[in-house]
DNA sequence: CTGTACAGTGAACGTGTGTGCACTGACAAG
DNA sequence: CTTGTCAGTGCACACACGTTCACTGTACAG
């Protein structure tokens, strides 16, 4: 097998397919359920026919499932992009807010997928999801350990207030790519409020005092 | 027609069909997403014949709000509990989750519903939704006003607060609700855990300053 | 240059869908 | 007893769906 270095190699148009198929579900997902999806539609928008499908996804799950796959990569990297951010040091919360925005709005289509489809299905795409937040909670708790105030915190305490923080995060992320009327004025208003929620939780953390 | 052993009148009996249109939804949603039921499916499952649908509702999409206004009635009916529960005065918090837990698991159907169709819907039941969860925050907002600490918080940290609070229990009727395994054991655990972060909420109260 | 693997095609199928229409028969009012 | 109302029926339609199958054209290996 040789590795072409020209651009349109057979495989590297086959990749490219499979990637217009993803883009065209992520694109319909905007204003529909995944569940209502039809395999037809979204072969129609990629540009092939329908029976060409199966050349790439065995189902019309198998693609949700790759979707989320490519979905977490842009979560994974929004945390990045905190963890390396040198503001983080002088204030936290206002650093990962404004990570958080920025991340959603660059790749918005990710993010109202992840958000909707976490409660919507009950198939495999809402399992997968499932499976890869409680990871990312877990990494996110990892963080959380190193601070002061949660040095001595359970790994359990640590838990449900990554869990807590997620889901705040992700209800903000809910109001971002839901938002209406979408302009500056209404993004600052969300963007405040999520500041306030964070802002709130940790408040408490001092105070906390782990109990059986 | 059917040969009814005991007297009704027209009306009752329409009343009758139409309720079980609604029960016949809410059945199917336990598996499935509004979206993806279709009329056929709810009619037949509700005894009747699909184009008799039309006679109580214009669309799907009514029905839906329909089933949206029946399930705010069991939130409702748990916030007044709520707040009638002697048990209160001693521990808000826990006496908060266990009506919950037991509204949930009463009402389970309802809850499922709503916290599912709250995300996942773009259409009228989605709004619904978010139109009647709205104005239930408002009203958890003035609860909240009455408390020492609460006293002199603006109406917009008290919004947000009690958005925060609405958002973790949603978050945790979901957990139960989607609950595997489904016993008792597994359900102290969330309730266990739901306790700690309402508990962890409530802590950063006392050390709030308002700020603009 | 030849043969093959394989991405994409196009017609065909069976099934489930929402809705229009003319209908039936039980009830309630006159 | 007569009559109008209306919840529920049964048939029909046009359409979209997922999937099958035999096919075509071409990039690549030998």
């Amino acid at each position: 097998m040789r590795v072409s270095v020209d651009p349109v190699s057979r495989q590297e148009r086959k990749q490219r397919t499979r990637q217009a198929l993803l883009d065209a579900a992520l694109g319909l997902l905007a204003e529909r359920t995944f569940a209502g999806l039809s395999l037809r539609e979204v072969t129609k928008r990629a540009g092939i026919v329908p029976t060409a499908f199966y050349r790439h996804f065995e189902s019309m799950d198998e693609l949700g499932i790759a979707l989320v796959e490519e979905s977490m990569r842009s979560l994974r990297r929004m945390l990045r992009a905190a963890r390396n951010d040198p503001s983080t040091y002088r204030d936290i919360i206002r650093a990962s807010v404004l990570t958080l925005y920025e991340h959603v709005r660059a790749g918005e289509d990710h993010f109202r997928f992840l958000t909707r489809e976490r409660y919507a299905g009950t198939g495999p795409v809402r399992r997968a999801i499932d499976v890869e937040l409680r990871l990312f909670s877990s990494e996110l708790a990892v963080d959380l350990a190193r601070f002061e105030y949660l040095r001595e915190w359970s790994t359990e305490d640590l838990r449900m207030m990554s869990d807590l923080l997620v889901t705040a995060m992700l209800q903000t992320v809910l109001e971002l790519v839901e938002a209406r009327p979408r302009d500056a004025e209404n993004d600052a208003e969300i963007v405040r409020t999520a500041e306030k929620r964070l802002r709130l939780i940790t408040l408490g953390v001092p105070n906390w005092r782990s109990r059986r």
